[in-house]
DNA sequence: CTGAAAGCGCTAACAC
DNA sequence: GTGTTAGCGCTTTCAG
């Protein structure tokens, strides 16, 4: 850099001034320091930039090492993060943090090396997110803990696209529905999309006054197959399903082609929070309300990098709807009722 | 670390050498480092560190906005890929740069921030690698150039996957074998797997005496269905089909269903580098070789780094096979021989 | 084994 | 508008 301003015949602050805009620079100068640093193959160094200025342009993205396991919805959103950072001129570092090593967190956000951090699987009650709090980091969350009013988010709205679910369902006359959460454990823990959809859709199908059961369910295509067994036995009655467990649904579907009956014409299966990719695997393909995760992944770094570089008020909180896409596994009510319960184990 | 030294009594120069060991520090002499570290609640500042040291201790992970669309297959790699680097200490930052940016890519390695690249969806002719090359950045594929004598790399082993998958179906007795590349569009662009697949199979095939074909197929279940109708007519006494196309081998299934014909009783698929957690949504469960791409990530950064810390020769070159799961697509070839062609339309 | 001091490459007061 | 200069927080010669 002092080879540069030396050779455009300025000092070395007129060069920085020119390279981040922190002042204005004569024009002609300006043109003559480009010049020099094009000549000199120059590159400002990002560590020293850092160093001197406080602000290393760079955000991480913590993401946990899931229970579920992580899926094609996971890495779109990491996609559009990594993006959205690059076209703002950051860089997105990537942090594997189990949810409960408040430890680690400490040490990496101390280090200096991110200016701040988005966060992704935050549950109801989330110790991170205190430690954010408590040390100053500034953070955006992909979900939302309990106690959110004074924090930024992007989260999907579980409520109203479970009572979407729900809706679409009795619109097609179900009258007794089924849900199948993610497993226990995560709605033990107090992870919120299980929470606020196992809430949202026992109030929907209240209101509707449909007759509902709601299940957890782990996150495995066996299981799904046991559960549906289980709740078909139990609900005769049964003919429509949501399900908010993308490797359950599998199970259910597989299930159900045992069991000798058909999708959609004996039984409607709506996937929620399930991405594109996945529910066309399925046979038939699974109709779903498909999570936002590019979007959800630009406005989480979005909104950092916006309050981070000063450009925003404190707060941005969103709340994201799930699209549907209607596919082939729903459709109206069987017109004779649910098919009775025999034959339902596999031969 | 300046207040440091002198709560413990030391120069600030001990207390960097005891913080990284460059040097041997007394025993008692460290321990009232670490004493006053603690109680100062102290974090050494990795920017500095990197500026002053010359190495950032982050590591880049170069991966492109894939026209195929990212799955959970680049998602286990890239989670073990950061949880890889950082049991070495290292950071991971994360790169989405197309393929054929070479001015980006130029940018970003010369900022200094990073000390080396990981890269995926190398190409047989990867002009980025070129780059890398020309501008003595230490880098790790993952894939591997044609010209890649001299260079690390880990790679999944297609050519002998491929092999396996032939024989595995061959071995089932099929004596007509059809192969399912990716699109004709990364073949062409010199895409590593689709080129070395595509050959192992014609070989593979061809020493076995086995009658083959081999196709081309955009990523898609309607192009996978589309491409099944012309293969089930073309070669009426094809049994069992070979795809490395995860999204197309959903649209095989469905056209096989819609046929009237059942998997794996009339047609046998065998599933390439297709992820654990998609082969089981289909129906029947896909009988899959799976890529390892948790090994591969691990092995990438691992490598990667060892060549930064002096720890290794300058060379490592990995292959790793698939591993085959058997599941509920693949069987003997039917008694009598492929099931009449009529039918292939849906109703 | 320890200490003093010269930077690493840049930014941001502060003066002009 | 532009120039001077004191750091940012650490590493690493070099001398002891």
């Amino acid at each position: 850099m002092y080879d540069v301003a030396r050779r455009a015949g300025v000092a070395v602050s007129t060069v920085s001034y020119a390279l981040n805009g922190t002042r204005p620079v004569g024009k002609e100068t300006a043109a003559r320091i480009r010049r020099a640093m094009d000549e000199l193959d120059y590159r400002p160094n990002a560590l020293a930039r850092g160093l001197a200025s406080k602000r290393s342009r760079n955000i991480a993205l913590i993401f946990p090492a899931l229970e579920r396991g992580l899926g094609i919805t996971e890495m779109e959103f990491v996609s559009s993060a990594a993006e959205t950072a690059s076209e703002n001129g950051y860089h997105l570092v990537l942090w594997s943090t189990p949810v409960d090593d408040t430890e680690l967190l400490t040490r990496l956000t101390r280090d200096g090396l991110v200016d701040g951090v988005v966060i992704m699987e935050v549950h109801l009650a989330d110790e991170r997110i205190d430690l954010l709090r408590r040390t100053g980091v500034p953070f955006c969350m992909i979900g939302r803990t309990a106690d959110c009013a004074d924090d930024s988010y992007a989260d999907i709205d579980f409520e109203q696209t479970t009572r979407d679910a729900v809706r679409h369902l009795a619109g097609l006359g179900h009258t007794t529905i089924g849900f199948v959460n993610h497993s226990q454990r995560s709605f033990d823990a107090g992870y919120g999309p299980s929470v606020r959809a196992a809430e949202s859709f026992a109030r929907t199908a209240e209101e509707l006054g449909v007759r509902q059961v709601s299940r957890c369910c782990a996150d495995s295509p066996a299981a799904g197959r046991r559960l549906w067994r289980e709740l078909v036995e139990r609900e005769p009655d049964l003919t429509g399903l949501v399900v908010m467990n993308e490797r359950a649904s599998a199970g259910v579907l597989a299930a159900i082609a045992e069991q000798g009956a058909r999708v959609p014409e004996d039984y409607s299966i709506l996937s929620v929070a399930s991405s594109e990719r996945v529910a066309e695997m399925t046979y038939p393909p699974l109709t779903t309300f498909h999570p936002p995760s590019a979007e959800l992944g630009r406005l989480g770094v979005q909104t950092l990098i916006d309050s981070l570089d000063g450009r925003s008020g404190p707060l941005v909180q969103k709340l994201l709807p799930c699209k549907l896409v209607v596919r082939e596994s729903t459709g109206p009510r069987p017109a004779g009722g649910a098919r009775p319960p025999i034959g339902t184990e596999a031969p």
